[in-house]
DNA sequence: AACTATTTATAAGA
DNA sequence: TTCTTATAAATAGTT
């Protein structure tokens, strides 16, 4: 009833499938409520797409338990056969791709390479030197950033050794020192005295310097 | 679709209602038989008349026939889960699974690597020179095995250029050689007869001499 | 059950 | 998905 007769056969086009499963499946439905209502009849229809979509109708039911468990059973059965079939071609699905990069991984890693030939081996090279050179770039990054972070770490040892050096000596004199000798003389405080921060538990906290440092790498 | 159109209510006349039901119940079952063939799906069709012996000790009650409905709700819904715990487990399992390895493989390709730290770069650098070198071991087996075909081939050739060398000078002039001057002469066959052997598409076919030159490599 | 006039469903095309 | 429409299919009323 339409266009053109079909003849009853799957449908090999997916959409067309699918347009066709949509209005028959209304169809159905109708048709179902219709003799729900026409003849008093009870009707439960469940429709499993072979998408995995499941549409139901249910007329409203006046059956004994036991019929209902019958159906409940039946359909039950039905319902789990539909979803167990989509649920293992799923797994199937997915072990498939699973295989697929466990393999890649282990040619990747040099194992079972052995029947592998140029083209292959040539694509597996290169994508392997490629990984080489991003992760030396990364780690060439991290590097850069560790000696950026430790040229700042030892700045800023420099300025508070130098900020602990003069408090102490005005505690200990009440001198002061001049904004030159603080911009100068940061770079020449004896190593002696700026390892004194170190052992000293008790030094003036102060704020850092360089806020930045916790940055990551 | 009739002779008369007709409303969808109840159809009071009982034996009409009776025809009506027979009618449309295979009119239903129908679609549903061609709605699954047409469109690969599953479909369950349960139909009770009112009238038939399913239903003779069914006390009709609206009370009983909800607790009912939603009784077959609740136990559909636990039948089904308890029917698929298993296999959605086992799909999340391997989905676990696949997104990992879809990671390592993105790392290995030195993709999406902006984040990780040392140990896992280091873990992967030494993962990716270990491939590298395992593929480069194995091109250079298949180098050294091409080399020594290659040997074994311009081997065959210096023999049979030299048998077809004999072979003519037999012809032309009946002569014969020593078995010294096969074994010692081999490889001094001027380069012009070695080479004649490519222009005479009508030369002598001869039993390969290495029948391993066909190994794959 | 058959028959058939009619209604209804729907295939194909936008 | 939704609408349209020509046509196939279902079926209401009749025999």
């Amino acid at each position: 009833m339409g266009r053109g007769k079909i003849e009853i056969k799957r449908i090999e086009n997916s959409t067309n499938r699918q347009v066709t499963y949509s209005k028959r499946k209304n169809g159905i439905i109708k048709k179902a409520t219709e003799i729900t209502v026409l003849c008093d009849a009870k009707v439960s229809v469940v429709i499993f797409a072979n998408n995995g979509k499941m549409h139901a109708y249910n007329s409203p039911s006046t059956s004994v338990e036991d019929i209902l468990n019958e159906y409940q059973n039946k359909s039950g059965t039905f319902l789990w056969d539909a979803k167990h079939e989509n649920l293992k071609n799923e797994i199937d699905r997915i072990k498939k791709e699973n295989d697929d990069m466990r393999i890649e991984l282990r040619h990747l890693s040099g194992e079972d390479i052995g029947s592998l030939q140029y083209p292959d081996l040539q694509r597996l090279e290169d994508a392997l030197e490629n990984g080489v050179s991003s992760i030396r770039d990364r780690q060439a990054e991290i590097h850069k950033m560790l000696e950026k972070n430790q040229r700042m770490l030892e700045e800023e040892n420099y300025q508070l050794n130098y900020m602990l050096h003069k408090q102490e000596n005005e505690l200990m004199d009440g001198g002061s020192i001049s904004r030159a000798e603080m911009d100068g003389g940061v770079r020449n405080i004896p190593q002696d005295q700026r390892d004194y921060n170190y052992h000293n538990p008790f030094g003036f906290r102060v704020q850092p310097m360089q806020p930045n440092l916790q940055d990551r790498v």
